[in-house]
DNA sequence: CTTGACCTTCCTGTAGCTGTAAGGTTTACA
DNA sequence: TGTAAACCTTACAGCTACAGGAAGGTCAAG
């Protein structure tokens, strides 16, 4: 199959499937006469892997490592754990961040009038001026 | 005072504050006769304004709508209350999505054994095998 | 007078793509 | 048979929000 139904199966968009093959994430596809490139179900389930793998948060490195154990059946289950536990306590600290955020928007909206007029509990935080709590 | 002085005092590194003069978020800085960017109080609390606003996640382009209210003052605060629960709900949407990713990962690290095999769950799940719930 | 800590501009690199240009191929249809 | 749409190719620019580093000027202390 031609690289648009890979990447409507995988998943993933035909500019990235060629980014992949270009920075060697995977393995350059097999060409056709007409230089098309051409995929099999083993290629899209890999390609498949990669959409999920990013989905729940793995940066492109992270990826690659997975894909090695993908691919290797001598591999120890323990190393792939470990993967996914490090970038689970990444995600929760990033999520503690984002609530933080969250809470101080939500702070600010209350305490603003939202009105026609110029005064703004939301720039006057912003601007540091003190709040009377 | 000197850049790193104003960069001490705002919380901003000095090469993100030549980036913010660079880009136009601030004006330029007035220069002393060894060509030095000077900086007065104003300018510093306007550049804490800067770091306060992207502390809470609102991206340059939006800084910049918050810094033109926060100089008019002839603003509607409603407009600054818009900006911030738009950037409320973005941030919600996206918290959620990475608690979703969060729990996906937690119960792939619950399923894998991690141990010296190389039977893997967390492998399993990102190849697309069916698991028995 | 030198040393080290500043400061300047300019250029490059980062992540993970997306958009666009300029072209070749294939397929469907009139 | 022509042609237009819908594919495909490579290559290069651009996006965010800076950080790093080179090459050089300036300033204060000892």
């Amino acid at each position: 199959m031609n690289i648009s139904e890979a990447a409507r199966r995988s998943g993933l968009s035909s500019k990235t499937i060629r980014y992949y093959e270009q920075i060697a994430l995977i393995a350059p596809a097999v060409r056709g006469v007409n230089s098309y490139r051409q995929y099999d179900t083993k290629a899209v389930s890999e390609l498949s892997f990669l959409a999920r793998a990013r989905e729940v948060g793995f940066d492109l490195d992270e990826c690659r490592q997975l894909l090695e154990l993908s691919r290797n059946t001598a591999r120890e289950s323990r190393h792939a754990r470990g993967l996914v536990l490090e970038k689970s306590e990444q995600l929760q600290k990033r999520i503690e961040s984002l609530v933080a955020m969250q809470e101080v928007l939500q702070r600010m909206a209350r305490r603003c009038n939202g009105d026609e007029g110029p005064d703004c509990a939301i720039l006057d935080d912003l601007s540091g001026v003190e709040e009377g709590v």
